[in-house]
RNA sequence: GGGCGAUUAGCUCAGCGGCUAGAGCGCCUCGCUUACACCGAGGAUGUCGUGGGUUCAAAUCCCUCAUCGCCCACCA
């Protein structure tokens, strides 16, 4: 290690530097076994996609300051870094291919190729987001890097899956699912993004008919009379036309004036030639004239008769479950028109009638030719423009398609999962900082009224362990959490992806048919065939088999394992081979081989793959070793501490987490949640690559530097829900940046600046130079560090702990006292997840209190050889604490000062002040705990610090030249004067002057200027300026009379006087004695 | 439609019942004073979105409205 200690702050150097030491010395790393509370953080494994966004390195910084600090705090944390496969494969077009035009998966797709190539991308984004982590000083435990897709991951979801199926929180159903057809695979809601969209209201006349047996027939003309409503036609209002072809119903609702009349009627649908009929539905809104809600919007441009189409909108699905309509899709998966999946196979109902202009055609054209048939032919009452919001795919952002489709789903309606979310809700206040705290608990779900007593015990207060609860940080985002969970559906957990993890269930034909369609084998002697291979093979315990209700009788078969799913695989192999006449394996395996192949050529594996959000949900389980029995990392860590991540992920990722956590293990995933804020750009909208207004933070890393990113972004998280930042594009390199990150980067420049001062200071002195000279000078920097740490040995004027407590100075006081009140302000920020203000703390006592006053007034003590040496190591143990403060922020500048510190002063701390227990390294120093305040020492420096300011007010106002000394008197009281007289010397450094006379009788001199300051008058002489003399006085003047009456305004207030606390008052009655003495003075 | 947040200096944000409403950036004046010009000293700039209410006291609590944004739900 280098003893050099260069002039110029380089960023890139320092990280470069210090990561290759942390490498080498392996310090990220935390075993089940290490002593220690234990710590840890769930980490959200990103994708690819989410790892070049600000948004992450906020939570990756978040994360990093709360593990460094536990790691200081002797803690035994944890950080287990991971990528998730989400993103990686739909950043291509590939998987459009991926399925046929039945919607089917291609078979001639070569799927081991695919995954070789998707393997290859995912090495490489694993790379940019484990690089990324890197770079931004994440102490991660690199050594258990996990991956969605990995074997440890794939097999903590075999088994979460086949629990679940066990339970029957698993199930295939065939729904109306978010379709993307561009894509070619079916949404989760939560992937669907709302748009804004201009459309029409189309006005539909479809006309009636009566039955009469199998013939349909117009209602006879006399019916129209007078008096009474027979209509020819029902006007049907649609913002789609072209779903009509799939219409099963019209529907009215019963309370409409028209119903009865239409009760038992049909209509003729147009185009389709289709006789459907009207029913009534409570779910249809009424139009206004029918007694609709005048303030709905559905009424204004409702008619009162809704068309309904089961197989493309899931309103009209849900109707035609009630009403048992047939459902008839007369789509195509990529969203054209067919009467290939579904239309035509319907008995009775097959007909397209004329529709045949209309195959082929996208959504979008068969809107148009369907109007445009209905115009043509007089049926089109009218079309009204509306805007309204449209679903659309978040991967393509093409409007999505209620599709019918087999998926499978989780039930987590259930009261083991849902249920079990809500009641680890906490009911305590997560702190006085987060406002109103955790919400919930109370009106959780349908919970028992209040008063009876829960099954679960709630939190117990401050000071007791929390119980087996999430807290949300801001509390509010609890109500968020609470009302998802409360209106949950079933989540659709089947994708049509190549890449993931593959469902693992088998589906086998339950009964079969010989060629004239005569069942040959029933469900029973199938169900025994399989079972007795499957104990054969010695799987019973891996493999579930249920019977399917269905059209088409069949077994799903679950397995839990890697190998019960091989062995069931290779009896579908071994069948199908069999089956197809290559007889080679024929019989091979088992007993009763010979008699399944007769059955099994169904035996097939389901296609689709899980939604990455399952293995998502088992996060905290599968890093942590679940599901091996006892796993240590597990019993450790889990539950965890903290979950830090965005609140668009509160629905999507924490209440499954808690979830699945509570349903496999009995318990909490995590402890704490907090939410911190989304960074928005400049102009307020989030930062998306399709606006291309994201920042990517590298590029960050790179301009300003990854202290001074972290120092930013954690300034940046207030309690707020959005945070702006401007974002600017750099012309020359074409890469976005922001101001914003200035303050980090200034911040860490004055850290090394002022860390370079005080080590260069100490060296110097213990070198035997008078530290008059230049102590650090340009090329001569290296000579000092080394001579320095010869020196140390030998250095018998750097006193101890315990000397140097005795002799401190004023100024010394008073900066131990500031440090130990930043440690106090850190410590409760960070309990309460306030990382602005630990950022700020850290900022403000860095740069105002310790570089803009102690350093300077410390300049004149480290010339005095009677004080010198006690300031230095006063010196020391402040720039140690701070570098302890700001490590878990700003980790790569304070390890490297930390070592240059220890290179001139390994031995550091005051007595009873601050204690500075050594480490050779920063990331596993003590994190600093507050030592002895020094209030009287404080107040009087706060004096000195006004009367500063007063002086180079007035040097200022008179125009005086910087490196002109003014004469100063100063009358004070006594306890005032003495500290003046202590600090003479620094005083003079701080406001440029000469201190004459300093005492209770102090007389204004001749010619000198008064100012009121700290409670004490000071003159300054030799100001000669009548104008400047005469604008301060008027100036100061109008201050005085405006505070003055408001001050007296206050004190005539009988309500005031009354009621206000008396510290109050008697605070107003001196601030109005010394306003008025002070105006009098003034003359 | 439901929920949440925001509205404070030119910009980005703190403050959330009682100090003369603050910080950073930007701006003006002065200064390369033996750590730092990514700096230092001083300065200017605010009817705290609108209108009501509660209170001795409101930027801060309550209500109204307005504007902007986010999340959720839904769309005939």
């Amino acid at each position: 290690m280098s003893t050099e200690m260069p002039k110029a702050y380089d960023p890139t150097a320092v990280q470069a530097e210090v990561a290759a030491v942390w490498e080498n010395e392996k310090l990220f790393h935390a075993e089940p076994t290490d002593p220690g509370e234990p710590y840890s953080v769930v980490i959200p494994p990103p994708n690819v996609t989410a790892a070049l966004h600000l948004g992450h390195a906020l939570n990756n910084t978040i994360q990093d300051v709360l593990i460094r600090k536990a790691r200081m705090e002797g803690k035994n944390a944890v950080w287990l870094p991971g990528t998730d496969h989400a993103g990686i494969a739909t950043q291509t077009v590939v998987e459009k291919r991926v399925l046929n035009e039945e919607g089917r998966r291609r078979t001639d797709f070569r799927r081991d190729e695919f995954v070789k190539k998707i393997q290859a991308w995912k090495d490489e984004y694993e790379q940019v987001i484990l690089g990324q982590l890197k770079a931004m000083g994440c102490s991660c435990d690199w050594d258990r890097t996990a991956f969605t897709m990995d074997a440890p991951r794939a097999k903590a979801v075999r088994e979460a899956f086949f629990q679940l199926f066990k339970a029957g929180l698993i199930y295939r159903g065939k729904r109306l699912v978010n379709w993307d057809p561009a894509t070619q695979t079916a949404l989760a809601d939560d992937e669907v993004e709302m748009e804004e969209v201009d459309g029409f209201f189309y006005y539909l006349k479809y006309p009636v008919y009566e039955r009469d047996g199998d013939n349909f027939f117009p209602p006879q003309e006399e019916h129209k009379g007078m008096g009474t409503w027979a209509p020819l036609y029902v006007t049907v209002a649609t913002t789609r036309p072209e779903t009509m072809l799939g219409d099963t119903a019209v529907a009215v609702n019963p309370t409409d004036s028209r119903a009865a009349s239409l009760r038992g009627k049909y209509v003729k649908l147009p185009i389709v030639n289709r006789y459907i009929p009207i029913i009534e539905d409570d779910y249809v809104v009424k139009s206004i004239d029918e007694g609709g809600d005048p303030a709905d919007v559905k009424a204004q441009f409702a008619s009162g008769f809704l068309k309904v189409t089961p197989a493309h909108d899931p309103n009209d699905y849900e109707i035609g479950q009630r009403h048992s309509l047939p459902v008839i899709n007369v789509m195509a998966p990529d969203g054209s028109i067919s009467n290939q999946h579904g239309w035509s196979q319907l008995d009775g109902l097959g007909g397209v009638g004329e529709a045949g202009f209309l195959l082929g055609l996208s959504r979008e054209a068969a809107r148009e030719a369907v109007v445009e048939w209905f115009r043509r032919h007089g049926l089109l009452e009218a079309a009204v423009p509306y805007r309204h919001s449209v679903g659309h795919s978040y991967r393509s952002h093409v409007p999505i398609e209620p599709y019918l489709s087999d998926q499978w789903y989780c039930r987590v309606t259930d009261e083991r999962l849902a249920g079990a979310a809500l009641r680890a809700l906490s009911t305590s206040s997560p702190s006085p900082l987060a406002g109103e705290g955790g919400v919930g608990g109370s009106s959780v779900g349908k919970s028992p009224e209040a008063g009876n007593p829960s099954p679960h015990p709630l939190p117990q207060g401050e000071g007791e362990k929390k119980a087996d609860t999430v807290t949300f940080y801001p509390g509010r985002y609890a109500k968020t959490y609470q009302t998802w969970n409360e209106n949950i559906r079933d989540w659709c957990i089947s994708r049509q992806l190549w890449w993931g993890h593959r469902i693992p269930v088998w589906t086998l034909q339950s009964d079969v048919r010989d060629a004239t369609g005569e069942l040959i084998w029933n469900e029973a002697d199938v169900g025994g065939l399989l079972s007795t291979w499957i104990k054969e093979v010695g799987i019973e315990k891996d493999v579930i088999v249920i019977s399917t209700s269905g059209a088409v009788p069949a077994f799903n078969i679950c397995t839990r394992t890697a190998q019960a799913d091989a062995a069931v695989g290779e009896l579908a192999r071994v069948t199908y081979m069999a089956n197809s006449e290559d007889d080679e394996h024929y019989g091979r395996k088992s007993s009763v081989v010979p008699h399944l192949v007769q059955v099994i050529s169904s035996l097939e594996q389901d296609p689709d793959v899980l939604d990455t959000w399952f293995s998502s949900a088992l996060w905290p389980l599968s890093t942590l070793g679940w599901p091996a029995a006892n796993a240590a990392p597990l019993t450790k860590w889990n539950p965890t501490t903290v979950l830090t991540t965005a609140r668009e992920i509160i629905t999507l990722w924490v209440s499954r987490m808690v979830m699945f956590n509570q349903f496999f293990l009995g318990q909490v995933p995590f402890r704490d949640v907090f939410i911190h804020a989304m960074i928005q750009d400049g102009d307020g909208r989030k930062m998306s690559k399709s606006l291309g207004n994201g920042v990517d933070p590298l590029d960050i890393i790179h301009s300003h530097g990854a202290d001074a990113m972290r120092f930013t972004l954690a300034s940046m998280c207030t309690q707020t829900q959005d945070v702006r930042m401007p974002v600017e594009r750099d012309p020359a390199t074409g890469r976005n940046t922001s101001p914003k990150f200035d303050i980090g980067r200034n911040f860490a420049n004055k850290v090394w600046n002022g860390a370079r001062f005080v080590i260069g200071q100490i060296a110097a002195l213990q070198n035997g130079e008078s530290a008059s000279g230049r102590v650090v000078a340009d090329g001569g920097v290296a000579d000092v560090g080394v001579a320095a740490s010869a020196a140390m040995s030998s250095a018998p004027d750097f006193p101890s702990a315990n000397q140097t407590a005795k002799v401190l100075t004023l100024a010394d006081l008073w900066i131990l006292s500031r440090l130990n009140r930043t440690i106090d302000e850190a410590n409760d920020a960070l309990a309460g997840y306030r990382f602005d203000q630990y950022a700020k703390a850290c900022y403000d006592f860095f740069w105002r209190d310790f570089c803009d006053w102690y350093v300077e007034a410390a300049k004149p003590q480290m010339k005095d050889p009677t004080r010198q040496a006690s300031t230095a190591r006063v010196l020391a143990s402040v720039l140690d604490a701070s570098m302890r403060l700001l490590h878990p922020v700003m980790p790569f500048v304070t390890e490297k000062i930390w070592w240059q510190l220890n290179e001139v002063a390994p031995e550091r701390g005051v007595m009873g002040r601050i204690n500075c227990p050594p480490s050779q390294r920063c990331i596993k120093a003590q994190w600093p705990r507050r030592g002895e305040l020094a209030e009287a020492a404080e107040q009087i420096f706060e004096k000195i610090q006004e009367i500063v300011v007063a002086i180079r007010t007035l040097r200022s106002d008179y125009k005086i030249d910087a490196r002109k000394s003014v004469a100063v008197s100063i009358k004070s009281g006594e306890e005032a004067a003495h500290g003046i007289l202590s600090l003479k010397a620094s005083i003079e450094l701080l406001a440029v002057c000469t201190i004459r006379d300093v005492g209770e009788h102090v007389a204004s001199p001749d010619n000198a200027t008064a100012v009121q300051a700290g409670g004490c008058e000071v003159y300054v002489e030799g100001l000669v300026d009548p104008a400047a003399e005469a604008q301060r006085v008027a100036k100061r003047k109008d201050e005085l009379t405006k505070a003055v009456a408001a001050l007296k305004g206050r004190l005539n207030n009988a309500g005031y006087l009354a009621k206000a606390p008396p510290h109050l008052v008697k605070q107003t009655q001196d601030q109005l004695t010394e306003a008025e003495a002070e105006l009098a003075s003034l003359g």
